[in-house]
DNA sequence: TGATTTTGCACAAACGTTTGTTCAAACGTA
DNA sequence: TACGTTTGAACAAACGTTTGTGCAAAATCA
């Protein structure tokens, strides 16, 4: 009964026009190649009753183009990443194209897996925040002439687009907040060590912490994850000299702390001071609202989208390497000493 | 330079052999088409040479297979789906397969075109978390065919293979463990309205609060959104007789009711009771913590994607409709009347 | 009326694979 | 030696589109 799938042959057949005009036709080009309203009422009738539904790969096949974009990311169970996907496909929807999302789950040989799985279907461009260096698969993708942007994580030395927050700028606005409010022990608890991100910001917390003549800060932790801010907070509290405040480079990790204090009864801020990176709807209604960095995530998947279309259309693009600034949001989470 | 993406073609000229011996071998069917070891190596080593990327269109048109399925859900920025989304990305590349990610935005157009997107893209499966009452293009997809598992929201009447948490017997847990500690005036915010787990989840709150006697049960709210859950919540506030407890159907809702009851200055649980659908990392940390009814959301998941699999193999599945059982996660938000 | 232009469309060659068929050479057997 | 069988691989026909080219018929012009 299903009788396979129609192809524009068989409608091409029912109503009696040839392949090229209903291709034609179906693909709004009637106009440009004359076609009359009477073949044009006809191919789409039998169309519609035909039920079809035109086979991508075969036209993208004889077209070379997909109408495909590729969004990878390290994780999208984070809800940072979630954010950037939800947003980076509307975007992308909005101008006719379809996204394809991969998660890459931050481990260098799945995200080439994804990499090679995504040019097989010949994508026209790439957004991408990238694992660690694996720099030498996206410059090359990159010097094939594939438009790719950055988002969040990039490359400091390589001249691929990139769109993401001036991270340095937030932990140094960060850690100085903590340092005004007279805490000197503070303890940085970062995510993936490699990340760019995630150096710029023990950077900014490393400068501002010497150039208030602090030289016993403290960094440690190795992934964005709840776990992480739990396990490396649990160390802190046994140590002997006890950090008065923390700086989680996530919120994930900031929760893993805030689980960690609330085992030992200790309460922010009271016993420690805590300050986040990434905002969340449900930061401010945690026993302490949470003080943190935020990141204008919608701005910069907009603006990414837009320098990927850009090169698309063969646009030059002026300024191709962005970074956004990054805000405090003041909380309850940091006490005055 | 580049000169432009190699194919098979290209390989079978430098190696020597045909272009049918490329494929084979390049597919692994070597031993089945007694390739000599020889032409094997000499295949495999200029396809590395030359950076060979297959291309997914050109054998997929041939081989009718795409080696692709869909997951279609009606908001990624919903931590829920988010979630989902997350696990069936990962339990399909599992299985060698790749997810086409479809965000819908809870809208029957836009859903309806991802549908079509995705068909010409000749996925093999399709899950799908569907809008509303959009039963007729998926039932139409399920009868030509198409494997088809509906997630979180289905379709009651049809035979469409689903699965979901038993939202009726959450919706009862959560009313009467309000009843219990003596609430009777507990008003219910609800999502979406017309989908099958919004309305079995009303349908138990209903039931629950009739068993007990209590006829003025009240309902409102038309989105699984923070917005709706803060206007619902304030329009509650302005009641002559307000609420003791609220029943917030998402966890997005929840956190708009306790935005709207921080600001009139009211505490969780002193003033107002509440309880929500659906677990968060979060919930634990909340000023109070909240109490919530999970649905084991990785389960669902695993067994949506073995069903999906199981009906690629052709193989036939006994019960192919499920309901897990929800739980009851109590913590602070509730009080005792 | 005949020549020229325009209109409307058909034809057929790709696109890069997969796969059924065919077939020479090498080998084994009687 | 003559024959059948196995081995290893080439050939060529699809798959469903897009698109450059070509060419009647209709319309316009001289």
């Amino acid at each position: 009964m299903p009788a396979q799938k129609p192809n524009i042959v068989d409608i091409a057949r029912k109503a009696g026009v040839s392949i090229s005009t209903v291709s034609r036709v179906l693909n709004g080009k009637a106009e440009q190649f004359r076609i009359s309203e009477k073949s044009q009422q006809k191919v789409r009738e039998t169309a519609k009753k035909l039920n079809y539904v035109p086979n991508q790969f075969a036209a993208n096949l004889k077209s070379g183009k997909s109408n495909t974009i590729a969004l990878l990311i390290p994780s999208l169970s984070n809800p940072f990443f979630a954010d950037i996907a939800s947003e980076i496909n509307a975007e992308v929807r909005n101008r006719g194209y379809l996204t394809i999302i991969g998660d890459s789950d931050e481990n260098k040989d799945i995200e080439n897996d994804e990499l090679l799985q995504m040019q097989s279907r010949n994508i026209e461009g790439l957004v991408i925040a990238p694992c660690d260096q694996n720099w030498k698969a996206i410059k090359k993708l990159h010097d094939q002439g594939l438009p790719v942007v950055c988002i969040d994580r990039y490359f400091e030395n390589l001249d691929i687009p990139y769109v993401s927050t001036d991270n340095y700028e937030g932990a140094v606005m960060g850690t100085k907040h903590l340092l005004e409010n007279g805490h000197q022990r503070i303890a940085c608890i970062q995510g993936v060590p490699e990340s760019v991100p995630n150096k710029l910001r023990i950077k900014g917390y490393k400068d501002a912490m010497i150039a208030a003549g602090l030289k016993d800060y403290q960094i440690i932790g190795d992934e964005f994850s709840v776990q992480n801010g739990y396990k490396e907070m649990k160390l802190l509290l046994q140590q002997h000299e006890k950090p008065t405040a923390i700086f989680a480079l996530s919120n994930t990790i900031a929760i893993g702390c805030i689980k960690a204090l609330r085992e030992e009864n200790l309460s922010i801020p009271e016993d420690v001071s805590l300050i986040t990176f990434d905002d969340h709807p449900f930061l401010d209604y945690l026993a302490t609202p949470l003080t943190c960095i935020t990141q204008p995530t919608r701005e910069i998947c907009r603006i990414a989208i837009k320098y990927l279309f850009f090169m698309l259309g063969n646009k030059e693009i002026k300024q191709s390497q962005v970074l956004l600034k990054p805000e405090v949001k003041y909380r309850k989470s940091v006490k005055r000493l």
